[in-house]
DNA sequence: CGCCTAGGTTAGCAACTGTTAACCTCGACG
DNA sequence: CGTCGAGGTTAACAGTTGCTAACCTAGGCG
C-alpha cells in the first residue's frame, strides 16, 4: 500500500489513488463518510461509480488509508520537531506551531478525523487510535519534563484542549485570514503557559 | 412544538418525546446521523421502528428538534450570563464557566452539533446557524468591550477557538476525571488573557 | 506483431432503510 | 357503556447504494 502525500487538494501530478484519498477527504469533511456516495465520489475525480473499485477494494478502504496516512503523518512529524527541539520548551512550541500549520493548510483531514472514526472496521479503528494516542503521549511526555508535577492525566487534558483549540480552524476561518495562525499560536501558547516571545 | 428539556439521558419522567431526543443524542453522537437507523432508535426507547412516527415527522426532524433546542439552550444561558455579570471581564468568566459546565455535563450535544449540522435541510440548517452566530457574537461583543482595540475578525477567532478548546471534552475525558472543569476553565481564561483568581 | 494487464465502462443485483398503510388496544371521558 | 384518539404493532414498498460481473480498450513490451 503505497503512502499517499498529504498534498494540495488538486495536482494533475497525482496518481489516481492519491487524488481519489485527497477528494474524498473534501466531500466527507463536508457531508461525512455516509454523507457521500461511491458515485459521487467517481464522478468527482473524473471517472465514474465503480471505476473506484480498480484503485481501492472498498469505500471503507478509502477511509481507512485517509485516517491511518493522516495519524502517521501527525506522528511522524511530531517525532521530528521534538528531535529538532533544543529544549522542552522549544520543543513544546515546535509542536505547537506543527500542529497549528497542519490545523490551517489541511482543515478538511481534522473534520474528517474527527468525525468518521467509527466507520472504521475495528480493527482499522484500533489502529488509528493507537497512532493518535502516541501522538498525544509525545505532548504529555513534553509537557511532563517541562513541569513534572503536572500529572499524566491532567497533562493529557491540557494536550486534547490545544488540539480542540488548534483544530478550531475548520469551524471558523471561513475566509482564511491571515493572522489566524499568530493568533492561534499565541492562545495555545497562553493555554499551556509557555512563555514565548511571538515574533 | 414542546420545547425538549436539556436534563439528564435516563429519566423516567421524561416524555417519549424527550425521550426520544435524549437517546437519538447519543447515538447520533456515537455513530453519526446517517449511521443510526430509525429501527435503531425506536428499539433503544423501548418501542419498534416505525413508532418512532407516532411521535415526530422524520428522522431529519428528530436531528432538527435536538439542534434547535441546543442552540437556543446555549444563546439563552449566554444572555442570562451577560445579564447577571457586574462587568465586561465578569461577565466573560461567566461565559467560559457556563460553557464548560454544558461542555463536561452533555458532551453527546457537543458533538452531534459539531457533525451532524449538515444533515438538516436548509432552513432548518440555516436557523441553527443563526442562533449559533448570535451565540458566538455574544462572546465578541464582550471580548470587544474588554479590549476595544481587538478587531471584531480576531475576536471571533479567539471565540472559536475557546469554544474548540471547551469542546475537548468528549474528545478525551473519557473518564470523567473531576478537575476537568477547573483546568478547561484555567486554560480558556489563560488562552483569553482573563486575569482571575482560580477558586 | 500480438498479447496482457491496468484502468475504464455499463448493467444489474442484493441489502438496507426511511416512510407509509392498515390494523390493534386501551384508558379517558361524555 | 360506547366511542374515540393517542400511541403502539407488523407488513410492505420504493428508493438508494455498495459492490460485482462482464465487457471494452489502449499502451507497454517480449
Amino acid at each position: 500500500m503505497p503512502d499517499v502525500r498529504l498534498s494540495a487538494p488538486v495536482d494533475t501530478t497525482l496518481s489516481r489513488r492519491e487524488q481519489i484519498v485527497n477528494t474524498a477527504a473534501e466531500l466527507f469533511a463536508e457531508r461525512g463518510y455516509h454523507g457521500v456516495t461511491i458515485e459521487e465520489l467517481g464522478t468527482a475525480v473524473g471517472i465514474s461509480g465503480p471505476g473506484i473499485y480498480k484503485h481501492f477494494a472498498s469505500k471503507q478502504a478509502v477511509l481507512a488509508e485517509m485516517l491511518i496516512s493522516i495519524s502517521n503523518h501527525l506522528l511522524a512529524g511530531g517525532r521530528r520537531e521534538i528531535e529538532a527541539a533544543a529544549s522542552p520548551s522549544d520543543a513544546l512550541n515546535r509542536l505547537v506551531s506543527f500542529h497549528t500549520d497542519f490545523a490551517l493548510t489541511r482543515p478538511e483531514l481534522i473534520r474528517v478525523q474527527e468525525h468518521d472514526l467509527a466507520n472504521l472496521s475495528t480493527s482499522e479503528a484500533r489502529e488509528v487510535r493507537r497512532l493518535q494516542r502516541a501522538y498525544v503521549e509525545l505532548w504529555v511526555a513534553v509537557l511532563h519534563e517541562i513541569d513534572p508535577e503536572l500529572s499524566l492525566l491532567e497533562a493529557r487534558t491540557r494536550a486534547h484542549a490545544v488540539f480542540g483549540l488548534l483544530n478550531s480552524t475548520p469551524h471558523s476561518a471561513p475566509t482564511d485570514n491571515p493572522l489566524a495562525g499568530v493568533v492561534l499560536r499565541q492562545m495555545a501558547r497562553a493555554a499551556l503557559a509557555i512563555r514565548a516571545i511571538e515574533l
